[in-house]
DNA sequence: AACTAGGCT
DNA sequence: GTATAAGCCTAGTTG
């Protein structure tokens, strides 16, 4: 046994015997089928939606052109800075500021969105912009004659993680207005069913099990809202009491958590006053204790060493750690809490596919000859998520071995949960 | 090519 | 005084 088995097994994980390197190997063939293989978009429902958000958007430029009053180009920043803050003297207080001044971001925007009734106009606008021109134009030019779709998947990114690119299949859009609609254009084969599964809060389960954080352990344990659990710890309230609204907050300090966020950053998340938000941190950290440890921990070995790792040994490097410029130093800091829990999703993503496809040979194997135009095959992946097809009468079945695969490949010290969904489409079937 | 913005996990 | 939430990819503007 090696020194990372040894490692995970203090951890209560119990792993595979493999190493990155051969994950990612053995991976590698696995993505280049799914490649291959593609999945089917429903071009007319994507042009259909262009041409109507097209004119929408035509609307929207003559009202934002009155509003404003006078015409320029809505899509650059510099042009529409300047027709709200010089012409329109809308207050820029509070406002972030960019390299060349002050940003028109919509997080930015949104603030002062009760100041002038042009700025819910821009932001419409841009919603609209971004998704006929990075989603509803270029994706149906990109099928084949059998009208699918196929994305490539590159490794070298700095956490383990895929990335996806030509097209990205990673960002499809699904929230907002439109993202169902989209998400529904991505569909099965004739006679098949997509298969989705998800991993469910898998960075936070991995960062409770490596952390050993006693309270997160118990809630997952237990089955428990994590979400809830700490909104109690962070308002000292019981949990039967939690409001929707403090849930959502603590929900944002759970996500912030493994992203090394500060009082700062959450305030601004939040839209709330910092020493409000140091009181949740302060007051999540009392009950987490924990996580609390990990994150030192993190941050001291990778000041001492340099670079910091996954569970099966995938480094990053941080050479810049030791930076006398001090947010050059933090941001490496951030990055050593955050790399060895996304990058341990990664690699227990990648060891779940290459277990599935060895899987959906067998089940594939067993049914040759029987007449079927569709085999059961892995279609797209999105960090915690695996989109397979399968034939209609094969699918629950298909998918139950998804979910144990997924479920299984690993066992932590906290229960692996995957929710799974089938359904014509990818909007269905989620 | 740099910058800004914004889509996803 | 500066920055402040990890990791990606794509599109449009600007110079």
């Amino acid at each position: 046994m090696n020194d990372l088995q040894t490692k995970a097994q203090k951890l209560g994980i119990i792993m595979p015997e493999i190493s990155s390197e051969q994950i990612n190997d053995q991976i590698k063939p696995v993505l280049r089928q799914m490649e291959e293989v593609g999945i089917g978009l429903n071009c007319a429902g994507l042009n259909n939606l262009a041409d109507k958000l097209t004119i929408r958007l035509k609307e929207l430029e003559g009202q934002i052109y009155q509003a404003v009053g006078a015409e320029f180009n809505i899509s650059s920043p510099i042009q529409m800075a300047e027709m709200l803050f010089d012409r329109l003297k809308l207050p820029t207080t509070g406002l972030k500021r960019t390299k060349s001044g002050v940003s028109t971001a919509a997080s930015e925007l949104s603030k002062i969105s009760s100041e002038h009734i042009v700025i819910a106009l821009i932001l419409e606008y841009r919603e609209l912009s971004k998704l006929i021109s990075t989603y509803l134009r270029p994706l149906p030019l990109l099928v084949d004659e059998n009208s699918r779709l196929h994305t490539t998947y590159s490794m070298d990114t700095s956490t383990g993680r895929l990335s996806s690119s030509e097209p990205n299949l990673q960002n499809i859009p699904i929230k907002g207005t439109y993202g169902e609609d989209i998400r529904a254009a991505f569909v099965a084969s004739p006679g098949c069913k997509l298969i989705v599964a998800d991993y469910s809060q898998i960075e936070l389960r991995i960062v409770a099990c490596l952390a050993k954080d006693k309270a997160m352990i118990e809630a997952f344990g237990r089955d428990e809202d994590i979400h809830a659990q700490t909104a109690a710890a962070i308002f000292n309230i019981n949990m039967a009491d939690v409001t929707a609204a403090e849930r959502r907050v603590a929900k944002a300090v759970n996500f912030g958590i493994v992203y090394g966020q500060t009082p700062y950053g959450l305030s601004q998340a939040l839209g709330i006053e910092v020493t409000a938000a140091a009181t949740y941190i302060k007051n999540y950290f009392d009950l987490h204790t924990g996580i609390m440890d990990y994150i030192n921990d993190m941050i001291s070995a990778a000041h001492t060493d340099g670079y910091v790792e996954t569970i099966f040994g995938t480094r990053r490097y941080l050479p810049n750690i030791n930076s006398s410029v001090r947010y050059i130093a933090e941001g490496e800091e951030r990055m050593a809490i955050n790399m060895p829990v996304q990058g341990t999703a990664a690699e227990i993503l990648k060891l779940a596919m290459i277990e599935m496809s060895k899987r959906l040979e067998l089940i594939n194997d067993k049914r040759k000859n029987k007449g079927h135009d569709c085999p059961a095959r892995m279609l797209l992946t999105v960090h915690d998520e695996i989109v397979l097809e399968a034939p209609v009468e094969m699918a629950e079945e298909v998918g139950k071995i998804l979910k144990d695969t997924m479920e299984n490949v690993i066992i932590m010290c906290v229960p692996i949960k995957v929710s799974l969904g089938i359904g014509d489409n990818w909007a269905k079937a989620k």
